[in-house]
DNA sequence: GCACGAATAGAATATTTATTCCATGGCATG
DNA sequence: CATGCCATGGAATAAATATTCTATTCGTGC
């Protein structure tokens, strides 16, 4: 049937997976696709699931677990049970087994991360005020175009939104300042600025948006708490505070924050265009 | 047949074990115990090898099943595969459910994208291989400079590596690619590049990736399947994979990594200086 | 020590699930 | 344009697996 021995750990099928994976007929491709990004879910499922999943039919599945060398899916998904028996515990006792690797260890670190993103993002469910975002998204579906700003700790989040905004034909520009150089002078009437900056807030930002302010453009800010000087711009302000790790902060609450922002004046702009 | 309607989720399950271990029968009670024990197994194994694990036989395993409430076996491990394998099937009708109702809403949406971030931590806490994040450090504690790329999606990553590398005063450089210049001759012998793509995966960072290995520098890769193309240049790979929301995915799990890493890699290096 | 009921084991059955096979359709090659 | 090959879908079949049933055992109360 084929020219290779079943993989005999999850090493080998990796190496076997990425060996065969170019030159693939489309169905195949579709499987292999699959099954790399969600490889955790070949032990715990059906070959019908499975494949109503991956978009193919079971036969199709079938074909590749050949392809990959096993004589079927039973053989290939006993590899991943046996794999997968030992890492298996479940969310809370798989983060204490992360955090008993010993308080400095990596391991250990991201498990406090892990637990710090899922806290601000059930933070974030809670305290997001729905009028607000909606005033936010209405002004930003109306808007000629968007101006996107933020610095140090921010500037990911901005970047991602100017790659989104980018992605759905959004017309957006982000003040990135390399070189220096300042676009304050693109910012005309009709434009919308995000600001984004959390404590300590950055110099530039704040006076972008009085700038933008003065121009008489509405500025929506995303920040993290009430007395962000953002407020005193009379900005339109979704609020989003990370829990942190000792003096770090990550930005998973952030982020869902800003794409959901994305995704809905995405939507909302598209509907207006029909 | 039993006072009570099946567990619903995990807790839910542990509850009710222990309220009936007490008084319960000899078989009844290995059974009880057996399960409290090896929980992970029940996902993955038959009643034949469940029940020759603990020392009973099937039937017994199967009464113990209803006495836990469940109608058969099958029921109850389906509890235990789904708590496993966040479940897809629903996510696609959930939000044909959110379109139908009218609800593209702005909080609607975050609320689709906190629970999307939520289930991504979860699962990267679960996939992660400690191994393998203990060697990405070590390799960056080690290294003379820190090359960070990443572009589209991956860009804001590895804007915050940079950010959090330089507030810890760890030497690395962001190929950025700003007006098309290319870096490539500072990474030098000793160095380590750290590279960032997701499926589309970016051309550019693939073949830097692979330029500084033939410079025989170590390649850590966060990355997001098992068939990354980065998994074939050697690199130390780190695979975290974001649950989507229609097409669109958030950074969540994404960031949560890349900050734990960086402060690992930070505490190294200062307790190496000492 | 006997009779009764619960508990258990093992075999028989029903159901689910993997696997194979064959007919069809599309694509590239001659 | 015709021909052959390969990929694909769907249905038929085979295997594995859960579930139920019944005979037997073990313990308990009279």
């Amino acid at each position: 049937m084929n020219d290779r021995a079943a993989p005999a750990s999850l090493d080998e099928f990796r190496t076997r997976l990425t060996q065969i994976s170019e030159g693939l007929p489309k169905r195949m491709r579709q499987c292999a696709d699959f099954v790399a990004r969600h490889p955790e879910r070949i032990a715990v499922s059906t070959v019908a699931e499975l494949s109503q999943a991956a978009g193919v039919q079971p036969s199709a599945f079938m074909r590749f677990c050949q392809i990959m060398g096993f004589s079927g899916f039973s053989q290939m998904q006993k590899l991943f049970r046996e794999s997968y028996a030992q890492r298996w515990p479940d969310y809370r006792t798989r983060l204490e087994n992360l955090r008993a690797a010993g308080s400095g260890s990596p391991s250990a670190l991201l498990a406090e991360f892990v637990e710090a993103g899922r806290l601000s993002l059930e933070n974030l469910a809670r305290t997001v005020e729905a009028a607000t975002l909606e005033k936010a998204v209405e002004a930003l579906s109306q808007a000629r175009m968007i101006h996107l700003v933020g610095m140090k700790r921010a500037f990911p989040v901005a970047c991602y939104l100017s790659y989104a905004f980018d992605n759905m034909d959004i017309p957006s520009l982000l003040h990135d300042r390399v070189g220096n150089l300042d676009h304050r002078h693109a910012i005309l009437p009709g434009d919308v600025l995000v600001a984004i900056t959390f404590a300590p807030y950055s110099h530039e930002t704040l006076e972008l948006a009085s700038f933008a302010r003065d121009k008489g453009c509405e500025v929506v800010a995303l920040t993290d708490a009430m007395n962000s000087p953002l407020h005193r711009v009379g900005a339109t302000a979704l609020m989003v505070s990370e829990v942190d790790v000792g003096a770090f902060r990550a930005l998973s609450a952030t982020f869902s924050l800003a794409v959901a922002l994305a995704v809905a004046v995405g939507t909302r702009r598209n509907a207006a265009m029909e």
